[in-house]
DNA sequence: TCCTAAGCGAGACGGTACGTCTTGTCTTCCA
DNA sequence: TGGAAGACAAGACGTACCGTCTCGCTTAGGA
């Protein structure tokens, strides 16, 4: 009896992975767009569905149609950012050179997007933000850390401080670094941050390790 | 339009500030204890005004004829914690040693008031707690952090690593700790948790002011 | 986890079954003259929930505090009318006389309370009426002759007609009766109607027993 | 305003009347069919045009191009009852004999139809029927019953009871005496059935015309 | 000892948002 | 180009909470 079917799931010309039905594009970005400016005019918590389907002269029903609920919609974004920081910290893990040089290779581009997106980013993961966004983030984070350590430190039995408490710990100096940035100091540059990130963890890191 | 009168306020006797009406703090406990038994049979966010003051026995506008919101009934309680913790600080502060010996002297005794309500920590401020709560205690946090820090670092002009951005990180590793111990590794007493924590901290600020 | 409560069941004062609050009556007063005055504006299906508390001041939730369904808002009205004919009919078997004259004995009185509200039964009963409420009236109007039937025709084994044919058929001739006059012959008097009806059914109940 | 195109109006190859399109036809088809077995299945009010074209695996606009409304498609059935009806009634009235046995020669068709598609008679004009099937073949049969009473009572100026009254009545015993069967008497023969109706009836009219 | 006002339970109420469902229209693809 | 597929706007549904409110009961001081 599950009438839920996801729109564009079994889409026209979805066979071959391109041309999905132009409407339901629109109707996404629609939809988006909506969130991210109601977003900034009041603070996440604060938007309705509702709000939302009327900013997007979109049918309620057609909401729920795309996404299961606000969460979605708004995570929807998050693969892009995903891709591209899954892909530095590739590149960065590839080159030769030391331990710093190598590891966290994301975290620029990490501060970089934050830059991009200030204003959304402020409203969303800021002192105040929406606490499923920075969930999120810190999950993403987490998985992107936790591979990094896993290549940079040899696994040697039994550690000083734990692996897992490492990684928590350099996951909550980026989720604090960009916090602070966000709420503080504007006119840093991402490049800025990044250094100060850098210092603090590595320092932490190398005597952690002794 | 201020028509809402807050019980106990202008309250019979308040004048010698002792012997509140004994009735106001039967009803404020049962609201406390029903927060607190639902927050771990279900989360905080799931808990509604309508169940607390169902559980507690209570009319729904005595709730608000004491606390404004749901936030307001569970902060309450925090102002306990902030006295423990403010006297540690000072008491270290105080002591002759090295900077690491007196720097942060709050930091064991907040682990050991996560141990000893484990399970309500867990339910606010682990993994998937209450956002209210978590920034609540950040705020706490992030003063004594800063106190902190100003007696121990002297102001010296430009810096690496701004003081801010200092205090932010070090609260954010204190967060880090906490929610790791709570969700991963309870079998940690709270001065293993607080060894580490030290470790980590200690050799990102002394690597920060050189 | 059953929460739906039904408002007034356990009323304040409602031990001595008066008394009930002055407030409840009210909204439900507003309630029912909403319905009314809608029907009579667009026709029973027509008139949705919504429209109904728009126009009588009420919240969504109040509606259904009150009453399950539009259904059972109508229907409420209906025991007035239920114990009108029923006090008529036991008056009428008490009396002495033919039986024409002793049996449904609420006949004029049914016609009489479609006079008095002719504009609502016309809405409700007549040839585009309600379904429900039709089929309610009908519900009540078989009960009655029901009844009287079994006074008037003693039991005698197999019949030509089997007696709830017979019960069926009076209780369509009364309906058949409504809506004609209803429908197209508002100049009638009640009693006229009546007269009518029971020529007509006198003289059927008369030759299905011979 | 109107774009409402409906199909094979105007068909293809309408014009020598074979080789309309086939496919219109085996649409039709599902629809009927799917609409049949979902009356059955719960009841015509609970079908939604979502469930039939779902059932039909016909697309949702498809059903609109051949229907405005459920109501459409049901109704669309009943063209052959029609027929039917009307044949019976003119081969009867063209007979010699009494004036009963002259009158109402449709209505042991009627019951035999009922007979026939017992179930879907059930379901669609039962106690718990459908108000627009109900009504429509009310329509069907007051149309009948009316030329049968012109062609069989002369009109003579004022009556005791008025010709209109008269037509409902017979109309109501009809209806009354289909939903009493189809409800409780399964067992009864149509012509069983027909013997008690005409038995109420003709002596209802004799005794009317008096 | 009576009186009086505060604390309180109970719960009715107007609102608002939820996630689901159905309707009739409109656009697009395909044979 | 006609027929089918299905995305869509619109809006009602019944439910859950919210914060405000009114009503009497009770209860413990001060008169």
């Amino acid at each position: 009896m599950s009438r839920n079917k996801q729109i564009g799931a079994g889409g026209r010309k979805a066979v071959d992975g391109t041309r999905e039905d132009r409407r339901i594009q629109r109707t996404r970005q629609a939809l988006h767009q909506a969130l991210i400016t109601l977003v900034l005019e009041k603070g996440y918590e604060a938007v309705s569905i509702t709000d939302i389907v009327e900013r997007a002269n979109v049918g309620r029903s057609t909401f729920y149609a795309h996404y299961p609920s606000k969460e979605d919609l708004l995570t929807a974004e998050m693969t892009e950012l995903r891709a591209l920081l899954t892909a530095r910290q590739r590149a960065a893990l590839a080159r030769t050179g030391t331990i710093a040089e190598r590891s966290l290779g994301f975290s620029l581009a990490f501060f970089e997007h934050a830059q991009d997106y200030r204003d959304i980013y402020r409203a969303l993961v800021g002192e105040r933000g929406a606490a499923i966004m920075i969930n999120r983030i810190r999950t993403l984070l987490t998985e992107l850390v936790r591979q990094d350590l896993a290549e940079i430190i040899p696994a040697t039995g039994k550690q000083q401080v734990p692996r897992a408490a490492l990684v928590q710990f350099v996951v909550g100096a980026l989720m604090s670094m960009l916090t602070w940035w966000l709420d503080h100091k504007s006119n840093l540059r991402p490049a800025e941050v990044d250094t100060i990130f850098r210092r603090l963890v590595t320092a932490a890191i190398t005597g952690a390790l002794e």
